[in-house]
Formats: C-alpha cells, structure tokens, sequence
DNA sequence: ATCTAACAAGTGG
DNA sequence: CCACTTGTTAGAT
C-alpha cells in the first residue's frame, strides 16, 4: 500500500490485517509545499498515517510482532504507550525502562523503528527542549507534533 | 568471542 | 559552545 503526498510517497506493509513497516520519504530540509494528500487510500493501516498526518481522529490499526533485539522491543513498547498530544523526553524513557543513563541507547532504538507513526516516536524529545531527530528527517516530526497540539485526538 | 565506530542525548566546564 | 560520558548495535577482526 502506498500514499501519494506532496511530500513524497509513504510506503506501508501489512501482513494478515498488521501493519509491519511503514517508510517515509527522506527529507533534508523543510519543502517548500506545504503538506497535503494527493492520493488516498482506503484500507485501516493508510487511513491512520493520513488521520495523523492531518490532524484527524483514528483508530490505530493491530500492529505486527516486530523484529529486533529484547531493548528495542521494550523501547517500542514503551513509546506505543505515549498518549497523543503528549510528548517524553529520551532520558524519560531511558529511566522508564530501568536504565537512566541509556538516553543514547533509546534515541538508538527510536531510529530503528520499523513502524514510525503507528509507534509515535515523534513523541519523543530531547530534554532541552529540541526536537531531536527523526529517521526520515524532522519536518515530518515536527508536523506530527503540530497536528497533535492543535488538534487533541486519540 | 572481542573490538570499534557510530548514534535521534545529557551533563558540566 | 566544546568535550566528556553513556548503552546499544552493526560490522570488522
């Protein structure tokens, strides 16, 4: 399944109704469009990234046993229990899993979500306030955010 | 089985 | 602003 936006072409994998990836294109910098759909489609795992992405009440659809090591699985885990609009820091969820000085180690695991969005690592944030990162770059964290901000869904 | 560089961070000078 | 600490991972030895 794919979504055609102005920002470029996301990408979801299911198996037997589970989200097991989604990629995002990468991007460098801010685009000069603004964000919007081009192409919609239909099925659970679709209508949730565009409801996110634009602001939108969704369910979130049954997601796959994900492959990685046990820290990672714990990480996820823990970031898929961060509520909207809602945001922790790295150091939080280092603490969170009993390792307070793991805040590198999370960041670590975040990058290698297989399934951002779906799991909201854009929730997480630096404890100064920066965004830090995102794997497919921050303009796509950054409108995560604002959609949930401006608009307290579920 | 070890070693090392690479990281989306945090803290302190 | 810089540099030191930090835990985990992937890749090399």
């Amino acid at each position: 399944m794919h979504i055609e936006t102005t920002w470029g072409t996301i990408r979801i994998e299911s198996a037997a109704g589970r989200a097991v990836s989604c990629r995002l294109p990468f991007l460098d910098g801010s685009p000069d469009v603004p964000f919007a759909v081009k192409n919609a489609g239909h099925d659970p795992a679709s209508r949730f990234v565009i409801a996110s992405l634009t602001g939108h009440p969704a369910e979130r659809p049954p997601l796959a046993i994900l492959d990685g090591t046990a820290f990672q699985q714990q990480i996820w885990q823990v970031i898929a229990a961060i509520p909207a609009g809602h945001t922790q820091t790295y150091s939080e969820l280092a603490q969170a899993i009993g390792r307070p000085r793991a805040c590198r180690a999370v960041a670590n695991a975040c990058g290698k979500n297989p399934l951002p969005i779906f799991i909201p690592c854009h929730r997480v944030v630096a404890a100064n306030g920066g965004l830090g990162g995102f794997s497919a770059g921050v303009p796509w964290k950054l409108l995560l955010l604002e959609m949930e901000q401006s608009n307290p869904h579920g």
